[in-house]
DNA sequence: CGCCAAATTGAAAACGTGTTCACTTTTCGG
DNA sequence: CCGAAAAGTGAACACGTTTTCAATTTGGCG
């Protein structure tokens, strides 16, 4: 470890006015300063060892709680690390363990307010299983590619969760052909023509399913119930499988119900998008009684297009739905109806599958199922 | 690195459909989970070493720019090592020389917009020059205790950056007194009460100025030009140092054009509390010509109390400014009149600091300064 | 008290790299 | 063409752990 920067904003008087903590402060850098010109000692499981009058191996094994150890030599062990502040290096036992208790993370925009609700409660989950959350941006055009997958494997990270799609082949070819132990996870969230909800013949792999279709048709049973026929379906990013998944499901739900086929209103997520793709709809387009958008951030676009631009009424005029339940959906402004995923409960079976599957690489595929329901407020009734 | 899970949407018969791909990804899985039931044989620089019959050392070389070797040898040993595969292991890297390559950062909360931003900013910057984003949670009182900051010494980052606030001085102790080398930032943000743009009179440490006062005075200038006099001050967290700075630096520039000094309005940083802190104002309290909100998202929450519940036009009955300039401001809901930092030159400059301070522990303390600036938009004027 | 099994312990060998230090080869001026 | 300086190279050690294996201690039971 090398330094803390605080980035804390501060102010000088504050800093005066509260002399003895800041001097303190002061003086241990300047205490750190002397350390660091004069003797980089390390304090190593070597340390503790001679300190404790014991091996090197017991210290390691008063680490691990599954090494045999007595009791009362461990505990006497322990205190004394704890008091001269020793810490097992992780580079070291990396190195033998080959587990670095790291997992990498790929998003394409940390900002997305989804994307950051996923990251947050992931970090928390894997922080209390005694792992960190090593973040990797790809381009925000959901693809990514093989120099990032080349760059975050030499962190040796224990697991990947790419929050992003379109992982070319020949990519996960050339990663997998380095022996590196993989297991996809592809989420099935429609109801297929036949009727039945179906399911992945073998289980050749975990697996998380988001089962979209719960929610979504409470939506269009809702929509329906208004009396709403012509809804439009306001796109995410083309080549999203989230997005591929939601506009399928919200056909089929219609379809069903002998409504039109919905208007599809290009889209790619984002508020400016939702915003520009209902202007055109209204404008040069033939409206619609209903928007169902992709995601709340582009719901939010199309309200404000509704009702600023267009100077309708939402919901009496036109009503809107959303996807995820961001936390911004319950703002007086939008007060979003939308269909929430059960983020938490998403992110605590990652974190379950993760762990068995690190435990043990051999074990059965197992697959588990998230749900989704329709949040009512007030774009909608 | 063990598994990749793919968190996508899929569905199955978009799988079925493009049959050869996804044939593709489950003999790839197949051939992996052979491949790791017979021989776990890693690629190590002995394997280059072999294969390009030269030394180990020489791989070590060839892939260190700096250290010595033949130009066309170290060509083809790249080129070897690119077609194996070969990645040389950071964590026995790092066991010699010290450096992992990781960068700490300690957030309350990641999905607050601002914080995002600075993540994602941080993360892409660090990720250009080598480094990569270790994130870790704090609860969300901006508290940074001691089990977090131990849990995050052991996974040895090169640095440090704490976006949260109030680390204990016995826990910064505890932490120095690991021979840890660590330079603490303090920003500073107020121009002092006897008119000078104070500088720290010694630099111990490198540091970021974020110069407030300009940006707010221009915000209070527009105000005072709409003739406001009564502008109330919506706090964020109490414990903040960003917080008092900006609390103290608007009261100074209100007494200094004869204002009356703001009343304080409670709040955390949040939604929730903008809304409800200004119902209170108006609703029990004297009311006000202007909101000024510690950050942009509780003056959403109090722009929303203004108008939804108090049926007060905004801007032409109460003003509101903001702080940050975060991307939700420009939303045609709130298209919100705030004070903007420049959030990439202050990531720019930090990633500066961390990477000349890494490569020369020993260099002269550096401070740089960033600005702010008004942002104009509907909500003033 | 004596014996065998079980529990506990320490010495030493990995793990995969960077780096020092001699040694060899190349370069270059004369 | 010679010599010296420079450049390039490889063997060996160090980094701080975990883990194997053999040695030692402990405990139970007759």
């Amino acid at each position: 470890m090398r330094g803390i920067i605080r980035t804390g904003l501060d102010h000088l008087s504050l800093v005066r006015k509260d002399n003895s903590e800041h001097d303190f402060s002061f003086s241990q850098v300047e205490r750190l300063t002397n350390k660091l010109n004069q003797t980089p000692q390390r304090i190593t499981a070597e340390t503790v060892a001679e300190a404790a009058k014991v091996s090197r191996a017991a210290v390691s094994r008063a680490f691990n709680p599954d090494a045999p150890l007595k009791p009362e030599k461990r505990a006497s062990i322990l205190r004394i690390a704890e008091e001269l502040g020793y810490v097992p290096d992780r580079a070291a036992r990396a190195l033998v363990t080959r587990r670095t208790h790291l997992v990498g993370v790929i998003v394409p925009d940390v900002c997305s307010p989804w994307e950051s609700q996923e990251i947050d409660a992931l970090t928390t989950a894997l922080q209390a299983e005694g792992f960190a959350t090593l973040l990797f941006k790809t381009r925000t055009d959901f693809s990514m590619d093989e120099t990032l997958l080349a760059y975050m494997r030499g962190f040796n990270p224990d697991s990947v969760i790419a929050f992003t799609e379109n992982v070319r082949p020949h990519v996960l070819t050339r990663y997998l052909d380095r022996a590196v132990p993989i297991y996809i996870n592809y989420l099935m969230d429609e109801e297929p023509a036949d009727g039945l909800r179906a399911r992945e013949p073998e289980a050749l792999y975990d697996r998380i399913d988001v089962d979209q279709w719960e929610g979504m048709e409470q939506a269009v049973a809702l929509l329906a119930g208004y009396g709403c026929r012509r809804i439009a379906y306001l796109s995410g990013k083309r080549d999203s499988l989230a997005e591929q998944a939601r506009r399928r499901t919200l056909a089929a739900l219609m379809a069903r119900r002998g409504l039109p086929p919905p208007t599809i209103i290009p889209g790619d997520f984002s508020y400016d998008a939702g915003h520009a793709g209902t202007l055109d709809l209204f404008r040069v387009g033939e409206g619609a009684d209903a928007i169902f958008a992709a995601n709340d951030e582009s719901a939010f676009g199309a309200l404000d297009a509704l009702r600023y631009e267009l100077k309708r009424r939402v919901p009496e005029d036109v009503k809107v739905v959303g996807f995820d339940d961001i936390s911004q959906s319950h703002w007086r402004s939008y007060n979003l109806t939308t269909v929430k995923v059960d983020l938490e409960a998403r992110i605590r079976a990652l974190v379950r599958l993760i762990l068995r599957r690190l435990k043990d690489p051999a074990a059965p595929a197992l697959s588990e199922t998230v749900r989704t329901r329709l949040v009512v407020r007030g774009t909608v009734g």
